[in-house]
DNA sequence: ATGAAAGCGCTAACAC
DNA sequence: GTGTTAGCGCTTTCAT
């Protein structure tokens, strides 16, 4: 079997008998040369089948058509971005690259690195999804997906977090609970401070008082708000509800109910925010607040392209929340 | 406000009064280097928030760290995978790099471009999602997931795709339906060859002659699926129940349906393949088939890793397959 | 222990 | 029209 090794441009060059500078102008399309060398470049090209390496372009001509996605972890939150920025990608000439800088490392800060290690050569702007750290940057477009701050000086795609929160609450007290308990996000998140604030706000409209025992930090990761959870359920006077600040949070809560032979709904109402497809397969199919997650992704990828096309327009974009209602809430008798 | 160009190596030399090749040697651990020259590098680096930029860094060294995981774009099946992947990468020193070739290109042989622009430089190995042509490159390690061909000499991983379609084909059967459509997959991928067998096979050993008809090319994308589906659900004598081989297939065969005036599972049966998040959401819930995707991607950043590593394995892993009963069939009266 | 210099694959001036 | 040349930011011999 024949080795193939990687087709480099020189290859190009030696087999269509030009020079690299040749191959490099009708590669890129540049304005003189003759058609008889375009066509036959084309020719050896499509033959060695070769094609650009990534790097080498991009760290020489600061342009690549690529725009970054950055997230700590390919979780459901952020692979529903991804499903969006996908679809609004294929709709531009730009293509897509998603980087997860993994949750061993610094585990805070990742933006900063990966924001860092990609910028200036590989892609031409970027989409950061919930960074803590934002400075702005020079050079680099920079949109980002629910972050550490409100809207601010950086472009923001947000949802309505106030008002979700709001909904789920009214939604409970509808129901008839009074005594609700509350996890709550990541502490370094403006939508996590926002949802409690909604809360808060929602239980004193009603005039309901908040009892601060059941209010936990379950940090919208499974692993983090699953001990919470399960403090929050043990207690004595445990609560007839819970609204959890994200879906994966929420049901953590169901699985830690139900590791305390307590039933959901029966005898635990719950409820979840994010709408990820994951809080449907749940079992029971999670009652939640929707954020329109492939929207927002799909909005973030298309404010970032009228950014770098130096487009004037908004760049603070907030969609509105709505709820769901599935199975895992039922009134209080 | 200050301005912060991007940092580089030589930034962080001049500030700390050394030459480049010193810095490099500290940020790589190198021998060779005095303590104290160490600490001040060290100190610089922080201070400055320097980042080595992966595009330099991989064309000159051909060793990143990071894995690329290349699809066509980002839907319900490849960010499932790519879950598993991630989660999978966080055991590993290894970061994950997503990369979405976008699907208005040629279409075909975006494996082939994505793979050629990325490996040599920017990633260690990639793993190919459903690609259709796939020649044994040298030099970059590749796993294919539900490829094209069968396993060969190339690293795979699949589920049990031919078992999963006698499963799907059975409970229709069982649950008495004998006018079954099925809509095809993609015909380049072998996932979809057998998943066509396995519904004739099962068919055949029920007894049952497939009518021809009812037959119909999807290929596994809603806005393929759509037409397909509509023209079999609008002939005189149309199915009762339709095996569609995956779920997006299955979600168009429903809203196609709908459009119809048909309701699902009243009028008309159906079932899907994968079991993506989606299914679940669907209305009605979908009954479906699983693949144990995240599972699948998991598999396959450990078999890249350990082929890196040199590690000794089986390159090719099938895992099985099951039914999952949702609400989109029912029994023929 | 440290630095000068070459070069990874490519693009962009500038010559010819 | 086409080739020569100088880097992009980094790693790596090889001198010093």
């Amino acid at each position: 079997m024949e080795i193939r090794q990687r087709v480099k441009m020189s290859d190009v060059a030696r087999t269509a008998g030009v020079s690299v500078a040749t191959v490099s102008k009708v590669v890129n399309g540049r304005w003189g040369v003759s058609q008889s060398t375009v066509d036959r470049v084309q020719q050896v090209i499509e033959m060695l089948g070769y094609e650009a390496s990534l790097g080498a372009q991009s760290l020489r001509s600061h342009r690549t058509h690529v725009l970054g996605i950055l997230v700590a972890e390919f979780e459901p939150f952020s692979t529903e971005l991804l499903k969006g920025a996908s679809a609004a990608a294929d709709q531009t000439d730009y293509e897509l690259l998603a980087y997860a800088a993994g949750t061993r490392g610094s585990k805070v800060g990742w933006e900063r690195r990966s924001l860092a290690r990609l910028s200036g050569t590989l892609i031409d702007g970027a989409i950061l999804v919930t960074p803590t750290v934002l400075e702005a940057k020079q050079g680099v477009h920079v949109v980002a997906i629910d972050p550490h701050t409100g809207p601010s000086g950086m472009p923001t795609i947000d949802s309505d977090n106030f008002a979700g929160a709001q909904l789920a609450t009214n939604y409970l007290l509808d129901l008839g609970h009074r005594r609700i308990g509350f996890i709550g996000g990541r502490p370094d998140l403006e939508s996590a401070r926002l949802r409690e604030v909604g809360f808060r706000q929602a239980m004193a409209a009603a005039g309901v008082t908040v009892d601060e025992t059941l209010v936990r930090v379950g940090g919208y990761r499974t692993e983090t708000a699953e001990g919470p959870a399960r403090e929050l359920l043990s207690q004595a006077n445990r609560p007839t509800a819970v609204f959890a600040a994200n879906d994966l949070s929420a049901i953590a809560t169901v699985t830690a109910a139900n590791s305390l032979g307590l039933s959901v709904p029966d005898d635990l109402s719950v409820i979840g925010f994010d709408n990820v497809p994951e809080s449907a397969m749940a079992s029971p199919p999670l009652t939640t607040i929707k954020q329109p997650l492939q929207q927002m992704g799909a909005e973030a990828l298309r404010l970032l392209v009228d950014l770098i096309a130096g487009v004037e327009r908004d760049i603070h974009v907030r969609l509105p929340t709505e709820l769901v209602v599935r199975a895992s809430c039922r009134p209080l008798v």
